[in-house]
DNA sequence: GTTAGCACTCTAAGCATACGAGTGCCATTC
DNA sequence: GAATGGCACTCGTATGCTTAGAGTGCTAAC
């Protein structure tokens, strides 16, 4: 009995089930893959694949369909590459390079992802704290308010309004002079750091300073470090829902459980950070393209998602072999997975040109 | 017979079907309402009802449900404020204020919409031509590349880049100086402008200016005036969509319609935008609230939103007569409108109050 | 190791029946 | 004239039954 037949009836099967959506019976293997072998040689390999929790039967009269390990095993050692065509290429670099700022640009690549992928796209803006601060900018605003405005050299802007009840009395010579000095002061303090570093490089700002200035100076700190807190500072994007929809009767228990899954960015940032350390589920590192992971059915520890499977990818620039930020694909267990990676891919390519350097 | 009873069976229809969902006949509304009449009566006025277009019934021998107009009905005479309970106003109130940033406020209304109405929320960003100007800074990056970044007075902060080949050439003693005096200038013309009235301030700005700083002048009031532009200026985020998959049934047609039109953020612009000019569709305006609007099934114009009612209204500062931005709730036309407009009302309220001002 | 044949299983589809909720109408009552 | 009780009629849904077909597992032959 051969192993290499055994996965080539893997491989049909799990083609055949994603393209029809339907439980594949040996007789139709037979008819449209050329195997060379009988339906009943194919019964034979398909009771040993099940034995193995490769795939699985609905009912006892039923075709075949793939299990969660089925895919995994298809993921990572059947799945062909299939880049996409040229033309797709350049319609994917043209529509991200008219992008105007980095919203647009982050919106249009989730758009190509759902549109290519015909499942839900998900992008994650670059994350706070590996990005550099490009520019802290103080504007005040009244008398007792001040803007904090925190641009990043990935393109991220983050404003807070600060309420300082004590800016008049405290920093009576507060007008634009010395906050113009504090804002100097804090930007050359934070050249060249990421925004994770910067803590401890205002510390020393805020010693150095004017006793006057030192409680604002403090403040601002403070809220600098707040905006960078675990919990705000990372932000996603959803786009597609309206494609689950479409695939709706691909999810037994209905979208339900998974519409509330994606709504939770909390799980979503969970799960891509998962993704992104889980060095097992990292599938076919290319030369020259960050790993793609595959996370399918169960693997999600999520209620919501077992019957739906995740793709991700890093994009931007690569610090200490963390990539920047993830974009991915989300769909039901049964997706064509080649052309999915392919596009993730191919849009991470692309989003990391484009991106403002 | 009774005008009058024949609209409180209607009434009676409208609140019974919308609680089961199902079909209610003359049976089921005598036992359930004290109407003080048999079946049979009943039975009569359905038939004037039906015969009015105010109900209809799915097939023969099946009990009545409202149509589009008997909904329409409901809402203009007959459904009865519901005000929130206390706590629940509460509860609005604190989460609100605990936002930090516009980003959070209004990501926190659409979520408290989305909870309070079962529905799904959508949450339009306050109109940047409506808005006054704040501040608005300029941020050299590299040698040939300037940030814009647009404060509102709303809280919006809007940000470009702007390519600036000539920056170094154009404007040689274009550093942090020249700049700096651009940028108040700018900032005085703009003074107390709406955003709107900005292109005619600044354009005297354009002609006052050095002649070296001209060139470069003039390419940031066209960046500003694009950053206004229709296209660019409106944003709108949508929460509770998993609300719609678990009222799916609802919808005859599925999901899917619904999904699509409410991804596509143009037509929920416009239909926005319509609904703020109808003034046929404004519904009790209270005394010291801003009037509801509500559009139910057909009267959307859109396809995918005619099993779809929109309530919505507005909130921020009204300036001449118009609101800054507008929230609502969409869901499925058997929905509950007492409770929908209060809801909606009630966020609007606190949002205003809440609002950066 | 592969194949053909065959009995067996189980689902989906079709169909006929029965049920029941609800209506419309008419004769009757107040 | 409005409200009511009674009654025949409609029609969708649930139920039970049968059938067709796809697919399997097994065994014996190649």
């Amino acid at each position: 009995m051969s192993e290499d037949r055994r996965l080539a009836v893997l491989r049909a099967i799990v083609e055949d089930y994603v393209a029809t959506q339907e439980p594949v019976g040996s007789r139709m293997l037979t008819e449209r893959h050329s195997l060379g072998v009988s339906p009943a040689t194919i019964r034979n390999d398909m009771a040993a694949l099940e034995e193995a929790g490769l795939i699985a039967q609905p009912h006892t009269s039923a075709g075949r369909i793939p299990t969660d390990q089925g895919y995994r095993l298809f993921v990572d050692r059947l799945a062909q590459v299939r880049p996409l065509s040229a033309p797709q290429r350049r319609a994917i670099e043209t529509f991200l390079s008219d992008g105007v700022d980095l919203d647009d640009v982050l919106g249009r690549a989730g758009r190509l992802v759902a549109q290519l992928t015909g499942q839900v796209a998900v992008v994650q803006y670059p994350s706070l704290r590996r990005s550099g601060l490009r520019h802290l900018e103080l504007v005040p605003i009244g008398v007792d308010r001040l803007l904090v405005v925190v641009i990043t050299d990935t393109g991220r802007v983050e404003q807070r309004i600060l309420e300082v009840p004590t800016l008049a009395e405290a920093t009576p010579t507060a007008d634009d002079g010395s906050l113009a000095e504090l804002r100097a002061r804090l930007n050359v303090a934070a050249a060249g750091k990421r925004l994770a570093e910067l803590p401890v490089a205002f510390e020393q700002v805020t010693n150095e300073v004017d006793l006057a200035l030192k409680p604002l100076a403090a403040l601002i700190v403070a809220t600098v470090v707040d905006t960078l807190d675990e919990k705000n500072e990372e932000r996603i994007v959803l786009t597609g829902t309206a494609n689950l929809a479409r695939a709706s009767m691909r999810f037994e228990q209905g979208l339900g459980p998974v519409l509330e899954a994606l709504e939770e960015q909390v799980v979503l940032l969970g799960l891509l950070s998962e993704m992104t350390h889980d060095a097992t589920l990292l599938s076919q590192a290319a030369p020259g393209v960050g790993p793609v992971a595959v996370r399918i059915g169960q693997e999600n520890r999520h209620e919501g998602l077992t019957e739906a499977s995740v793709v991700t990818t890093g994009y931007g620039p690569v610090e200490d072999g963390d990539a920047v930020a993830f974009l991915g694909s989300i769909g039901p267990t049964r997706m064509d997975y080649p052309g999915t990676i392919a596009s993730v891919r191919a849009v991470a390519r692309y989003l990391s040109r484009v991106l403002p350097s």
